[in-house]
DNA sequence: CGGACAGTTCGGCGGCGGCCGAAGTGTGAC
DNA sequence: GTCACACTTCGGCCGCCGCCGAACTGTCCG
């Protein structure tokens, strides 16, 4: 019993704990929360490490199952491996202290604003205007947290009603409703697979988009009516959703 | 833009992990996952360090806000900080890789056998008959997973009929069903609110036993009486749960 | 074929951090 | 008062690992 480590089977979460504790390796994590394929390069560039240096990182997270790689031709696209790691990093994520960076610049106060209003998490949507519409789904009853977070019969109708998909694949083994916990927010976001055709739903139907490279989400005026007719939420989103 | 980590705002992701990279810490949070309140003493001789080896540790993780401590005399005892951090590491854990160690004794193999029978998991039951219990409990229709996990009406009814106290006090802002990876299953068990209550009751009412500094639990005679009766578990927990 | 470019391998440097033992501080028991 | 003991602080050792630049491999394009 006294050797050392003897006895430790068991998880070895120092091992996967040791892939997220570099600072360069968080930042590639962070960056593909977006839940896109980034190059070896693009990570590089903006994690700010030579390319030899984030071969080395990028070969650790593949090892360790935090990442997938796709070779193609003379790039080397690598991705979160499933919603499940994404999810993982997120709830992490959420209980890491908050490492406040000065301004710097206009431009750089204008991207913070709109990545805490609205952004992509991994593949569901998040921020402020993540907040806002599970509130108002479950102010209109459509979502239940008395014993846990659940879609009502209600939500259900309406799901269908507003033309969202949300057929499961049947041998899927990702849950449906789940919360996330919003860091800039510090509350919860509805994610899981409902959250995911929630938001590609609004991509689809034109009322949200993504500019490639980034994780910030902008309400189209045809989004903004939808959100307002659907769910109430406020016309005024830039400001009201700020607020908050 | 190209600088390194300039615009790094945003949660500070790799200082969470760095404080569960190392195997003595990460050793540290798993035992304290029993629930208990153990001295820094205890936790050196289990990691197999000196004990001015643990102090250092114990005041990294203090810091970090995963461990709570609490001087009484000489000793000093710390504890996971909450449920919320205990939920954390496991669901961190259920990700990690296993590592396997060769079984060194037969005391060794029937504890290994035992833990994955049943165990704590922070406040509530993991392993197989954790894992059974939730199972048991969708069957009858407590739970009702269609929509997330969600406890039915007919599971609140249960509830107040056999007697387990679920009165969540009020501020609280944990979750009430929640499911946790079960590490040795790979199936989720019955975690939050609800499943604190469940343990607790288990417990009181003599249906459970824990030695204390060890994570086994064992089940009484009573308890698996109570257990047939009450969700139809097979008298023979001991060969049929291990088997699952 | 030659040049541009993505990614890789390798060697070497530097620093962080985990480990210990020895010595020091405070607490509790007798 | 004296001893035992839990914990702490400090200094020093050692190894790991993150970083880079330079050289190399392979792919795409003209």
């Amino acid at each position: 019993m006294s050797s050392p480590y003897a006895y430790e089977d068991g998880p070895d979460l120092a091992a996967l704990a040791a892939l997220l504790a570099d600072r360069t390796r968080a930042a590639f994590c962070l960056a593909l929360l977006d839940g896109r394929a980034w190059t070896a390069a693009e990570l590089a560039r903006h994690a700010g490490v030579a390319p030899s240096t984030a071969t080395g990182h990028l070969h650790r997270l593949v090892a360790g199952g935090l990442l997938t790689e796709e070779r193609r031709g003379r790039h080397r696209y690598v991705r979160l491996a499933g919603a499940d790691t994404a999810e993982m990093i997120e709830s992490l994520a959420s209980h890491a202290p908050y490492r406040p960076t000065p301004v710097r610049s206009l431009t750089d106060a204008h991207r913070r604003r709109a990545l805490a209003r609205a952004r992509t998490c991994y593949d569901h949507l998040a921020g402020a205007l993540g907040v806002a519409v599970t509130d108002a789904m479950t102010q209109r009853g459509y979502l239940d947290w008395h014993h846990g977070p659940a879609l009502t019969a209600e939500g259900l109708r309406w799901l269908r009603e507003t033309g969202v998909a949300d057929d499961r694949p049947a041998g899927s083994r990702r849950p449906h409703v789940r919360t996330c916990l919003d860091w800039t927010e510090r509350r919860d976001h509805l994610a899981g697979a409902l959250g995911a055709a929630l938001f590609r739903h609004g991509l689809d139907a034109g009322w949200l988009t993504v500019r490639t490279g980034s994780r910030i989400v902008r309400v189209t005026e045809a989004g903004a009516e939808a959100l307002h007719t659907l769910l109430d939420l406020p016309d005024t989103l830039d400001t009201a959703v700020t607020s908050a």
